[in-house]
DNA sequence: GTGTGTGCAAAAGATTTGCAGGGCT
DNA sequence: AGCCCTGCAAATCTTTTGCACACAC
């Protein structure tokens, strides 16, 4: 469940890659920042404080070995930037996010609720669906709280 | 159900603004392309042919104008480029798209299956939607066929 | 010494913006 | 005249690439 640096040490050492210091400091900061949604500027700018001489191109190089080793998901909603996390192992990697337009706030749906959306598809257009993305645009809990609350909207 | 230049020109209008001849052709363009997901430079390429004159900015502004106006729905499939096309008025423009991996094909999908997943994210999560997006990515059925009659992939 | 990985700077690609000019009212 | 709209070029932003150097085996 839980994920390791030794165990992503692993899978790039069978790959053929190395664990490096920059590549190690990139993995905590995603680690620290689990279900964030962080873009690549966002690690850059963490990674920095603690490995200054970083450069960003490094940092996109690293997410992008880490995204081809399947370590990592790119995923992109729509703002022009992308962003990373880790990929669901468990779960079939099916997550669906719940985007909320007033604060701005990703929040994670792990529970799979697209199968039977997904037997449909296959059966009624012949598509064999490989992977999927969901996002609901919304007002989450919160900020439907604060604006009962504080009508100045 | 089908969208008329001068249903446009009104809407315009009434928000202020002119159909000029560049918007013109671009909305041709566009209603020729209907469920193509053009891309601004796709869009660009095809209004320049019958009017050479066209600036890309002035592609991108329309572009945005009509999806400010909610006539155009911009879109995003993760390969760095945004997609434009009209907005579904009867179906809550709730569409999915199946993105096949081989061709490359993008399809439509205006059935809305996404209701009760819907009440479930807003029970469970107290999430209240108001919109979504749903992108399924794999095989379409002629890349199927194709790859059982040519097995060299 | 061969190869991988890095930092920097430059390049590339998509989109936005500043500005002067054009047309319509 | 005033205002909206346009084309062009420049600017911006994200991401990729070229290159020389460093480090490991």
């Amino acid at each position: 469940m839980e994920i390791k640096i030794k165990n992503v040490k692993e899978q790039l050492h069978s790959a053929g890659f190395k664990l490096t210091p920059q590549r190690e400091v990139t993995l905590k900061i995603l680690l620290e920042n689990k279900n964030s949604h962080l873009s690549a500027e966002d690690v850059f700018l963490r990674v920095k404080e603690e490995y200054p001489e970083i450069g960003l191109a490094t940092v996109y190089r690293t997410l992008e070995l880490l995204s081809d080793l399947q370590i990592l998901e790119k995923m992109n909603f729509g703002d022009g930037v992308s962003r990373y996390d880790f990929r669901k192992t468990g779960t079939k990697h099916f997550n669906h996010h719940l985007i909320c337009v007033k604060c701005g706030k990703v929040q994670e749906v792990e529970d799979d609720l697209l199968s039977d959306v997904e037997k449909i598809i296959e059966h009624e257009y012949g598509f064999m669906v490989m992977d999927h993305r969901l996002t609901f645009h919304g007002v989450c809990r919160e900020c439907q709280l604060k604006e009962d609350t504080n009508e100045t909207d």
